[in-house]
DNA sequence: CGCTTATGGATACTGATACTATCCATGACA
DNA sequence: TGTCATGGATAGTATCAGTATCCATAAGCG
């Protein structure tokens, strides 16, 4: 397959693959004379999940790039693997916030994730974006919607279990990675779109005549 | 308050909020003489909100604006007021799939809606996005997680229902739909950040030795 | 064989986004 | 009175995600 073949079966345009293969997103075809490469379905593949991590779950090139790293690293141990796809996928969103609200925030986090009995890296970029988000529902006056918290671990435990359960099943290694990252970025996309379906309808019912 | 305390009180850097006020973001403080204007308790407050939906929910500068118009749009009826903010938030992320692989989905897709229930304006972003994911899903070779829609839509369900709950006890309408706003956006990074622990902690469990 | 078109590779350019920086005349305040 | 901050305007910057252009070469067609 040329490059504008594969252009034409994955609705990218030739310039745009060259400045992935130029980014090093897309491995380099076979180069059959100094201008003549050849690509594969693994191709049309990696292209489908580039600009579906791109386009659906807006994720930078640059961290498309570590996540595709990450899936290509099959020589360290699986979890350790997997652990660097999911770091690489958890974008790291901050905001500073005073020291006790802070502080408050991550108390208030560290017993729900002990109450759950989960066991979680300190260091893990989620733990510091969901600490400063609690942090933040303070700081603008709704404490209220805090109290909620464990309603949300709860669906979420609810759902994970099944997931990586899922992504298990896959035969072989290289799938399963590929699954994980899918999974989870897609995922946050369906999640966030059904809930935002749900209070639509949820609350047209409810504030019809207000 | 002047500019400098205000930049104080939130941390954010007098041009940033120069550029807010420019952007009309910020509504202009009050004006004493032509070069000295003084800013009140809800500039802190809009300014907090405008940080939080910037850094920690990655909400693009013109869509911010877009959301706080309505929020200040306090004439038309409040589901209408409510569904403008909804819409606003509601990222529009596309990727174009094979006619039939977008139908399968949104057959998938219409079927979830009217087993539960929901009544969805076939408008809605929130729906295109959703059914482009379906088809992403299965473009990608993952037909078997979206065996875990229905999952996904239980959680879901579970949560939302308490979530306009606690939103709808808010006295004032500017209260309730700035609860509506946060809670929307800052509930989707609370949402993410907890799965992504979950996700962490159970695979960790599960494949520490493969 | 010749001609058009496509290709790989390199380099340069573009448009959008979110700020930063600079400037200036004026005003606050010590 | 002098220094600093301020409002307002305009210009500049860094990053991101592509696009565009160029070139020498190669493929495919008549």
């Amino acid at each position: 397959m040329r490059i504008g073949e594969l252009s034409k079966a994955t609705g990218v345009p030739v310039p745009t693959i060259k400045y992935y293969l130029r980014e090093g997103l897309l491995p380099a075809g076979e180069l059959s004379s100094p201008n003549q490469a050849s690509y594969g379905e693994a191709h049309i593949r990696r292209l489908r999940l580039i600009r579906a991590l791109i386009e659906l779950a807006q994720v930078p090139v640059a961290t498309v790039k570590e996540i595709l790293e990450s899936l290509d690293a099959d020589t360290e141990p699986l979890h350790e693997q997997i652990g660097r796809a999911h770091r690489a996928l958890t974008p790291t969103r901050r905001l500073s916030a005073s020291d006790d609200a802070r502080a408050a925030a991550t108390a208030r986090v560290t017993k729900l994730i002990e109450d759950r009995g989960w066991s979680v890296d300190p260091e893990a970029p989620a733990l510091a974006t969901l600490i400063d988000t609690i942090a933040a529902y303070h700081s603008l006056g709704q404490d209220n919607l805090i109290a909620h918290l464990d309603t949300y671990a709860d669906a979420v435990e609810a759902f994970t279990a099944l997931e990586v359960e899922a992504v298990t099943a896959n035969p072989t290694r290289d799938q399963l990675t590929e699954s994980v990252v899918i999974g989870t970025i897609l995922g946050e996309t369906v999640i966030a779109s059904l809930r935002l379906l749900a209070q639509e309808s949820i609350s047209a019912e409810l504030w019809k005549n207000r």
